[in-house]
DNA sequence: CTGTTAGCGCGTTCAA
DNA sequence: TTGAACGCGCTAACAG
């Protein structure tokens, strides 16, 4: 590959002169510039990020640390981040902690090795605080996506799940539900958390007793799975919720090994969701995350606290949108 | 942060030396060593792999570029390229083209300043072949993922598309179906033009003639909508397949559209399809792409040209499999 | 308006 | 077994 002084030599000028044509740092006079674009395009010299990176100590890239690059809605985040960083001039390093502390720790470190600009830790694990803590020195900025804690000192995004889970069980409620199982699954993880405080606090509002509800936490697959289907086969439970993706594929297989079609037999509503779900039946009445938009405000974040290094923390939270399906349509109670 | 001078300082040893036990390039004595490794760790020390690369000429690090990050089986793909990458130490930079000629050389161009080992174009656009010609120079080893074009001189990895669409093709007509509409798409992207190949290859195993069947191709999106609504209008159309999921989504609505249901008026497959399809109605018989292998394969294959930078370019195509489900199954010629 | 030069942090000869 | 010193390619003082 051409380099500076080859270009520099070419053009008969320094390599600062070419610097500065390249960076537009200064003013270089219209005829010598000229030289030095020529020279450019005539060696194909393409300027070295790598050097250039080290000698200013920026390297205009930033890191993305997701949790479960399976997930599809990963992918819209993902999807959010690269294009507002493109917008921004920067490039993107992916790594996938696999829900695994050990991993995300080296993730983070092979990025802090790099010497990304900004990190963001989209849905990780316990984003166990000893680890960012641990890089006391000059780290860089970091944001946290999708699953907010309020206890950390980062600038945050994540989505207002528990006013919407609070509304979508408030409709419910309406529609006649009285025994309502919730799959919220494993509550140490923010976002699950958040949306099973706003069906508790929907409950609180609307005068209903909490022990008349099934809800169903917990880490481990199958005990959820066995949970719920106590509660289906006690025969109360007319509405099932979940928390997301992963909870509703469990419940709706729960729901057909127990041989209850939705929404005739029992109504179904879940966070996240599935892909062009209206595609299909059952339509699912679901939560959507605007997960590409919580990318684009990370990004936004991100680069604003690199402007203002200083400054509290800020927290965004995005609204969630409920779209509503037939598999909350079909009860007796609905209007 | 702390430098490699800082250790030595600390050690009481030369930079070199410290050099070497980080890397195990030279043999240290035993008290040496530790003295070392004890200052690292009390520096809080870490390797700069900016300064690393620039000195090795080495990153380390791979760039993907996917040409719809909005799509499922893109996160399939980029998830085993990350997951490979990191099995061989390797960093992923991540760029999306948004299926944009101009966009997609822009991404290339900032990967190769940044001087990424090896690129991996995934369901690259045109895959314009001036694009990488035009980088004659040190061009670091590329490999095609998805979109395989035999004409061009790199590494490739597919799916057997053509053979897949075969049998599928066979069974379809073993079914009875005699008029089969097919959703080719853009004939000009190398996977739906394999898929189509290997339905017209089929019909000429069988001895069908080709005339009888509907094949719909096209760029614009309402145009093979109308198409599709011409075909199956005809009242003749007894099956659909359509290439794509994006395509899938296409002929679904327009099956809808149409009043038609499947399959009791008509049987439907789809390649690549959408996620947790057992979950719902109608249940899609559905060509699952290998993708999270082909990422895996595609690093596999970049490795291995790392290491051997000549000998001939290879194409690996990958196996498919046809989850055969509700959706062809009530036809009056099933089995 | 332009040129010279000192590093950024590391790997790696060459000498000892 | 260890150290000194050069340079990867670039930016940014500083000097003219």
């Amino acid at each position: 590959m051409a380099t500076m002084v080859d270009v520099a030599r070419r053009a008969k000028v320094s390599v600062s002169t070419v610097s500065h044509v390249l960076n537009g740092t200064r003013n270089v006079e219209r005829e010598t510039r000229q030289r030095v674009l020529d020279a450019i395009t005539a060696t194909g010299y393409r300027q070295d990020a790598l050097a250039r990176a080290l000698r200013r100590s920026r390297t205009d890239s930033i890191g993305l640390v997701v949790s479960d690059a399976g997930e599809p809605a990963f992918a819209a985040m993902a999807h959010g981040v690269e294009h507002a960083a493109v917008e921004h001039g920067l490039t993107l390093v992916l790594a996938n902690s696999a829900e695994d502390v050990e991993r995300e720790r080296k993730a983070v470190q092979t990025l802090l090795n790099r010497r990304v600009d900004g990190l963001i830790l989209a849905r990780a694990a316990e984003s166990d605080p000893g680890l960012v803590d641990s890089l006391e020195d000059e780290k860089p900025p970091i944001i946290l996506l999708d699953r907010i804690f309020p206890s950390l000192p980062f600038d945050q995004v994540g989505a207002d799940n528990r006013e919407t889970m609070r509304t979508l069980t408030l409709r419910l409620l309406e529609q006649g539900h009285r025994h309502v199982a919730v799959v919220a699954g494993d509550t140490r993880v923010p976002t699950l958390r958040e949306r099973l405080d706003g069906f508790t606090s929907a409950l609180l509002e609307a005068g209903h007793p909490l022990g008349d509800h099934h809800v169903i936490t917990g880490t481990d697959d199958d005990e959820l799975r066995s949970a719920l289907q106590a509660a289906l086969a006690s025969g109360e439970a007319t509405a099932v919720v979940a928390g997301s993706t992963p909870l509703a594929v469990l419940a709706l297989t729960a729901l057909a090994a127990a041989g209850l079609r939705v929404p005739e037999d029992v109504a179904f509503a879940t966070f996240d969701g599935f892909d062009n779900s209206d595609l299909f039946r059952p339509q699912l009445t679901t939560v959507r995350q605007p997960a590409f938009d919580m990318g684009v405000a990370a990004v936004q974040l991100l680069v604003e606290r690199l402007r203002t290094p200083d400054g509290s923390p800020r927290t965004v939270r995005l609204r969630q949108r409920i779209d509503w399906r037939e598999s909350t349509e079909a009860w007796p109670g609905t209007a």
